[in-house]
DNA sequence: CGTCTGCATACCCACAGAGCATGGGACGGG
DNA sequence: CCCGTCCCATGCTCTGTGGGTATGCAGACG
């Protein structure tokens, strides 16, 4: 049951006789009766009816050059992906990042620039499954934490993180809350694996502060769930999509910042197009949100209120 | 681009090693290897990156093993459909049949028994196209003209066929009509190729009768349409779906009727499936309509007033 | 009844793919 | 630091499959 025999048996069907189909796969027309004998033979019965003008495909036979169509259509369609692969064409690229990075970079860039070539196809995925998503098929990962993987890396952007309170809570007045504020409130915080996490207790440490009460979350669904039902007072994350009042979390140099790096396979086929794409990327928040900085509440997706 | 090869990749993908691949497709380690490197020569780049433990697939690797993935699947499933044919079993039958073996054998026939096995796939096919239905691909043909090919023919039913008049017609009130009558009428006919057409002229014909005015449609729908804007009063057809009343077109022996075959061919590999159902299709005309007869306008589908 | 057409068979050759043996690079433990 | 281990790559040989040429053979047609 190989390709050929089967690629043989639908020139012979089409064709109508073997010495017709010989003549247009190019081929001496015993080598194609052989083979046609031969696929009889493993089907277990007679493909064709022979005449002495030349052969009609039996039921068996219709039913088998269906599926053989089919087969070979797609078999053609893997060749000329693996051909366009070994030439650096690309038609999609799938793109896996945080959900800050698709919210605040991705998905606004998409919309002022409207379909782009190569498509691409965005999955969010979970913080925990970030570090994975090049192995796992994604060609490019917007994540916060640099893969040590053998990639490319590139930051593209410095995002804020931020303090999501009720509204009801008595910060819920102020855009902005300071450490040493922070730590004193209820907090739920990403678990440890986290970039967020990581990055808010460097700072916590930096300033000689100590948290007082923190529940962890792996899920920020999870986390604003919790928030909503009053098992803690402020959520802090770079998920952008809470129904909860943001505040920048700042620290006496500035906002505290997300780092936001792209990160790509070394020696992808598609190289140059990612580099490309991952130089406009930056561009674009540069542009946006002014340089070596991300969106902030002021401006972007992230300033409305959700 | 071979499917072996194919399959070595994606063996090799799944194990992560060629060494462990090797032992899971039961074959030396050094073949597949080789047929590994072929496959990247032939695609022009690296599939795989090596490391001392092992390979990972790379991005274009990771792209072509979705293809191949999906390629083979369906290579299987073809080889499945051999291997079935092979042993006769069928999950679909393509059954082509006059409008009026469908309307009033094939349909009723359908809904009493509900979903059948093997699956009925059935198409309608103009008179004209219907003695070529077995070579085009049907499994099963019910016609009226018993094909000549190298086919199995079975006499199932017998159904008389009906002159259909507006409602405002003279005869609109009566059931029957008898060929002295029908010959004075202005006629809409059938081709001459068609059977209900040779049925009519041989009983004329045998009357010593002749036709006063003649229409030919060798379209149903067309012979409706010009019915209904008066180009002619009565129209002769097998064709049960007529907005119009249907008169059964009597002569001295009785009514006049259209002979239903079913054919399939000889040597069919569902042979066994397509005897079965063709014998309790005749059975199922016996048992509703009578020994040796189709249905009448009294009872079965073709009584309402369509 | 000869010829023509078209499939099947016989025989030979070439190459692809499999096996065996072996080289060689990268970790890891003593 | 070196040796053992693990795993992939390569060289060599052999067999089996597919292709080519020559030919047989059966039905159609004049």
């Amino acid at each position: 049951m190989d390709l050929h025999a089967l690629r043989y048996f639908v020139a012979v069907a089409e064709a109508g006789s073997v010495t017709r189909a010989a003549h247009r796969v190019h081929v001496a027309q015993p080598s194609l009766s052989r083979q046609l004998r031969r696929l009889e033979a493993e089907v277990g019965l007679a493909l064709f009816t022979r005449t002495p003008r030349g052969l009609t495909p039996t039921a068996a036979g219709r039913r088998l050059l269906e599926a053989a169509r089919g087969l070979l259509t797609r078999a053609d369609q893997v060749e000329l992906t693996a051909m366009a692969l070994g030439t650096g064409q690309v038609e999609r690229l799938d793109l896996a990042a945080t959900a800050v990075a698709i919210d605040d970079i991705i998905a606004p860039y998409l919309t002022t620039l409207g379909p782009t070539h190569p498509f691409l196809a965005v999955v969010d995925e979970t913080p925990t499954r970030l570090p994975t998503a090049l192995s796992r098929g994604a060609d490019l990962v917007i994540t916060a934490i640099a893969p040590v993987a053998d990639a490319h890396v590139t930051l593209i952007a410095q995002v804020p993180i931020y303090a999501y309170v009720p509204a009801a809570h008595p910060w819920a007045l102020q855009s902005r809350v300071s450490l040493p504020e922070l730590v004193e409130a209820d907090l739920l915080l990403p678990s440890a694996e986290q970039a967020t996490r990581q990055l808010l207790d460097a700072a916590v440490h930096r300033q000689g502060l100590h948290y007082r009460h923190v529940t962890e979350c792996r899920l920020p669904q999870v986390a604003q769930a919790l928030a909503a039902s009053g098992r803690g007072a402020a959520v802090v994350s770079d998920d952008p999509r809470f129904a909860l009042r943001p505040l920048r979390v700042d620290e006496p140099g500035g906002a505290l910042r997300l780092p936001l790096y792209a990160a790509w396979e070394r020696g992808h086929y598609a190289d140059g197009v990612i580099r490309d794409l991952v130089e406009r990327l930056a561009q674009y928040c540069v542009d946006r949100y002014g340089p070596s900085v991300g969106p902030g509440p002021v401006s972007g997706a992230a300033s409305s209120e959700r």
